[in-house]
RNA sequence: GGGCCGUUAGCUCAGCGGUAGAGCGUCCGCCUUACACGCGGUAGGUCGGGGGUUCGAAUCCCUCACGGCCCACCA
């Protein structure tokens, strides 16, 4: 016997130890089987999970086991990333707390740390999927630092090292100076900030006045080698070639023309400065005359170079430099300014140029691109797939090497003979340019191979952790290695990830996939939106508004959280979330419960199970009732609704589909209708039959959503189904076929419709809910004969203690209209009559209104003659119904009139 | 500066060519023998503005406004 209220909190606790103990989740290639397979977003090891994880592995795992349930060989790869940057940061912030900083421990100590960090990590992550209820397969669990993962990172950096696509080189890169290294280009975010525009007078060397240049980084004037302006621009044209005095600075820049400039923009005079700026980069390029000159270090801090504003940090010399200049500073005025920021950290990107290592993506990127264009990739929502376009043909080279020491080391070694001494004993050579490099392994090599030389060191530089999350796919299966699992597994399925990641991860594992396997890693991709607050912020931690998904889970049952979040989770769309979002899956959740109840306890009586159960096969068609031949074709057409809402991955959509089916059709009119059915013996059995069928079905078909409960209810229900399965995962889709029955669903809609007028009219009258009424009805055609079979459920829905077929209103009755058929029953001492005629004026003023619209449509002879027939035959129908609603309504009002209340007699 | 998405009931969102929907909230009844985490009923919307196509438009096209996001080297 089930208690009231579903509790979650045991029920959820005994399924997770049954599932782990059954190893339910585990997968192995299958001859002949079709694998439907998902790699894990791995969450990084930098602390506990959130809602974000929460929503996404939710829907990893409806599709994990939505395709187990059809038949597929589902398998879920689990995982954790290292996470470079922002673990490193947790950590020294960590340390930091305790005095100390990585250097202070020193790599190996410091790595140290690391790892045991990532242990405990990784096992709250792992703990918090399995309490989510994740179908994942924990028999794979993989790490992207573990000793496999390296074994692909290695070998791929070494096959492109190889083909020449990844190279040592100096370049403008992000640097992030709190983090201390470089960062790709679309790990810096752009921050719009209002700043100042400065400008500056550069007097001529002649002593002419020169001209201005306009600057938001004053600072940075220290560094500045030339100015230059637009070729056409007359206003300067004497001036290029000649030479301007830079001012707090005793040295001469030459004016240069170039067409990067903007006229229009400041004053049109541009200052430039190579070393920290990216199109004055590009501009000495084109100007090799142009020297370089670093002002700014890798500190962040002006190097010696600024001469007296050495050792300040930049927004200290900003400051100086701008009190320094005097009258050279001759306007200020406000500016908007988009600034880059670090996207771990978020301080301002310093440019500088710096020796990194580059993966070259032209042509990996081509490879992806042409998998869009033929569909072999598909990104959902399609919105996505002209930005990615976009993205992929404006590609640059990816900068890999980062000046962390938590990451993968880049497998390249020195030999300290070939270099020339230029490797002393630094451990950081972002500085150092034109190394030879010995040899690329993931080993010490006994010696180099070019002079015998044993001195060799291996480059300080880890790889951006996007490296090794971009082998992800290939990497957990075994890749380089040709194994069965990568054979049977890959590609995978569909890869469930949040857009913002879509450049940094999604795209690059594309990249390798179709690089090293001339396969997509992935013929899909779901980009879910991000979990937001209920004003539509962000969550974090600063704003206060974050959503703990384990207290959630604690206080409402995880079912119900999952539910929540999928039920609104359409592709690409963000999701406004607050605690109250739960209480309505809550409720559902118990819903199910009870429902599970009523059939077990009051239709079934807890009998035991017969042989075989209640098959749907042992049913008679031709002998069902209308409502039972409606509730199988119901519940066939939502199977197929459901089914289709998952292949095109709106999960909401089918999420939302079960919960109207299960809560309106099944509970609110098949279960009220099955109370009078089970109780008359021709019967009862095919009511228990469908009560138990369809119950079971659509708790199979919600057990992707809401795993916990279906399965606590499977169970009970199970041997009354007559199945078999261990689990409720492994318990296959209901199969349905031949249920469809128009004619079924047309009565049914009549039958609801009548309900439902005669409700609304028993309520309007303040008939008390628990009054039986003597009822009769009226009407013409095929409804009245249908009525008198029907006359039963009619009765116990609209809580009739009689009902008899009349030919017309019997006097003083309030009738209800369904369609052309009216009920009647006698208002003798029911009403506030003042009220009722209030509503009931009101709801015939709606009808007339309805009436007058009728007429119009039809009145337009276009519409008429245009439209298809069936549209206009419908109008015609209403029209009728109308006019008979509000014919009845008049004869109620009537019969009110002539009434009297028994209110305050 | 480009591009994308959104603007529908008090709130959060479905609907995407045939008379405006759901959940939550409101209000009014009900402890009706599965469920008060419930049942029945009710109010509430010129579907962002303006044009156009169509017999008919929330739904298609154009345009404007307002949000949000992505990308971009205007110093």
């Amino acid at each position: 016997m089930l208690e009231k209220t579903y509790a979650p909190a045991d029920v959820e606790k005994r399924w997770v130890e049954a599932w782990s103990k059954a190893r339910l989740f585990g997968s192995a290639p299958v001859k002949g089987g079709r694998a439907y397979t998902i790699v894990i977003p791995p969450p990084n090891v930098t602390g506990a999970l959130h809602i974000g994880h929460a929503l996404n592995n939710t829907l990893q795992d409806v599709l994990i086991r939505w395709h187990r349930l059809h038949g597929r060989e589902a398998c879920w790869v689990p995982g954790t990333d290292h996470g470079g940057i922002a673990t490193q940061n947790v950590m020294e912030k960590q340390l930091k707390a305790e005095k100390l900083s990585r250097r202070d421990l020193g790599r190996d100590a410091f790595l140290e740390r690391m790892q045991a960090w990532t242990r405990d990590c990784k096992k709250t992550i792992l703990g918090q999927l399995t309490r989510l209820g994740c179908a994942l397969d924990f028999g794979r669990e993989a790490f992207t630092m573990d000793e496999a993962r390296a074994k692909s990172v290695h070998h791929a950096f070494a096959e492109f090292y190889k083909e020449g696509l990844i190279y040592r080189g100096a370049r403008m890169v992000n640097w992030c100076v709190r983090c201390g290294t470089a960062l790709s280009d679309i790990e810096v975010e752009s921050e719009e900030r209002k700043t100042k525009l400065w400008h500056l007078r550069y007097p001529a060397a002649d002593g002419g006045e020169g001209l201005v240049v306009a600057t938001t980084r004053p600072e940075t004037m220290l560094g500045d080698t030339a100015v230059a302006v637009n070729p056409k621009d007359a206003r300067y044209a004497a001036l290029v070639g000649k030479k301007l005095k830079l001012p707090l600075t005793e040295r001469l820049i030459p004016v240069v023309a170039d067409e990067h400039v903007d006229s229009a923009f400041g004053t049109g005079a541009v200052k430039v400065t190579p070393a920290h700026d990216v199109n004055d980069f590009e501009i000495r390029q084109r100007h090799p005359e142009i020297e370089t000159l670093q002002v700014i270090g890798f500190d962040g801090k002006l190097t010696p170079e600024a001469g007296k504003y050495a050792g300040l940090s930049r927004e200290l010399a900003r400051d100086a430099v701008l009190k320094d200049l005097g009258d050279a500073l001759v306007k200020t005025e406000d500016h908007k300014n988009a600034v880059g920021t670090c996207y771990r950290c978020q301080s301002t990107i310093e440019p500088l140029v710096a020796w990194q290592w580059f993966v070259k993506m032209a042509p990996l990127a081509e490879k992806a691109r042409a998998a869009l264009d033929d569909g072999r990739f598909k990104i959902h929502p399609a919105s996505w797939a002209k930005p990615y376009r976009a993205w992929l043909e404006n590609i640059k080279d990816w900068c890999v090497s980062r000046q962390i020491w938590w990451g993968h080391r880049i497998p390249v070694w020195y030999c300290q003979a070939c270099n020339a001494g230029k490797l002393g004993s630094t451990s950081e050579l972002y500085n150092t340019p034109e190394l030879k490099v010995a040899a690329v392994s993931a080993a010490r090599p006994e010696s180099c191979p070019a002079c015998g030389g044993k001195d060799l060191i291996q480059d300080p530089d880890v790889l951006d952790t996007w490296f090794s999350s971009a082998l992800w796919p290939l990497s957990v299966f075994g890749w380089p290695e040709k194994t069965p699992d990568l054979d049977f597994y890959y590609p995978t399925d569909i890869l469930v990830t949040g857009y913002e990641i879509l450049y940094l991860w999604v795209a690059r594992m594309q990249f390798m996939g179709l690089h090293f396997m001339d396969k997509v890693p992935f013929s899909a991709a779901l980009m879910h939106g991000i979990v937001r607050d209920k004003a539509g912020k962000k969550m974090s931690k600063s704003l206060g508004n974050v959503v703990d998904p384990l207290l959630m889970m604690d206080k409402h049952g995880t079912d119900a959280l999952r539910f929540a979040l999928v039920s609104q989770a359409h592709p690409g769309k963000d999701i406004p979330f607050a605690e109250d979002s739960i209480t309505g899956p809550r409720n559902f959740a118990n819903k199910l419960w009870n429902s599970t109840r009523f059939v077990l306890d009051y239709a079934l009586k807890n009998e035991p199970a017969p042989e075989g159960g209640y098959p749907l096969a042992g049913l008679d068609k031709a002998k069902l009732e209308v409502a039972d031949r409606w509730i199988l074709a119901r519940f066939q057409e939502v199977s197929e609704t459901a089914r289709k809402d998952v292949e095109s991955l709106d999960l909401a959509a089918a999420a939302n589909c079960l919960y109207g089916f299960l809560w309106d059709d099944f509970c609110d009119w098949y279960i009220e209708l099955s109370k009078a059915a089970l109780a008359d013996p021709e019967r009862g059995e095919a009511t228990k039959t469908i009560l138990v069928q369809v119950l079971t079905g659509t708790l199979k078909l919600l057990h992707p959503f809401m795993p916990f409960i279906t399965e606590e209810l499977y169970q009970a229900l199970k041997p009354y189904a007559g199945e078999t399965a261990e689990f409720a995962f492994s318990a296959g889709a209901p199969v349905l076929t031949g249920w469809e029955d128009s004619s079924a669903v047309k009565n049914m809609r009549f039958l609801r419709l009548a309900v439902d007028s005669i409700r609304r009219l028993r309520s309007i009258l303040e008939v008390h809910p628990g009054a039986k009424l003597q009822a009769k009805y009226s009407g013409s055609g095929g409804w009245a004969e249908f009525l008198r079979d029907e006359s039963e459920t009619v009765m116990l829905l609209g809580r009739f203690e009689s009902l008899e077929k009349v030919d017309s209103r019997p006097p003083a009755s309030a009738a209800a209209v369904a369609g052309t058929t009216a009920f009647y029953f006698a208002m003798e001492g029911l009403v506030d009559f003042e009220k009722a005629r209030g509503r009931l004026a009101k709801e015939l003023e709606r009808l007339a209104k309805d009436q007058t619209k009728c007429d119009a449509i039809l009145g337009n002879k276009s519409f008429v003659e245009r439209a298809p027939e069936e549209e206009v035959a419908k109008v015609r129908v209403q029209r009728d119904e109308t006019v008979a609603r509000g014919a009845a309504l008049k004869d109620t009002l009537e019969a009110l009139g002539a009434g009297r209340s028994n209110k305050g007699v």
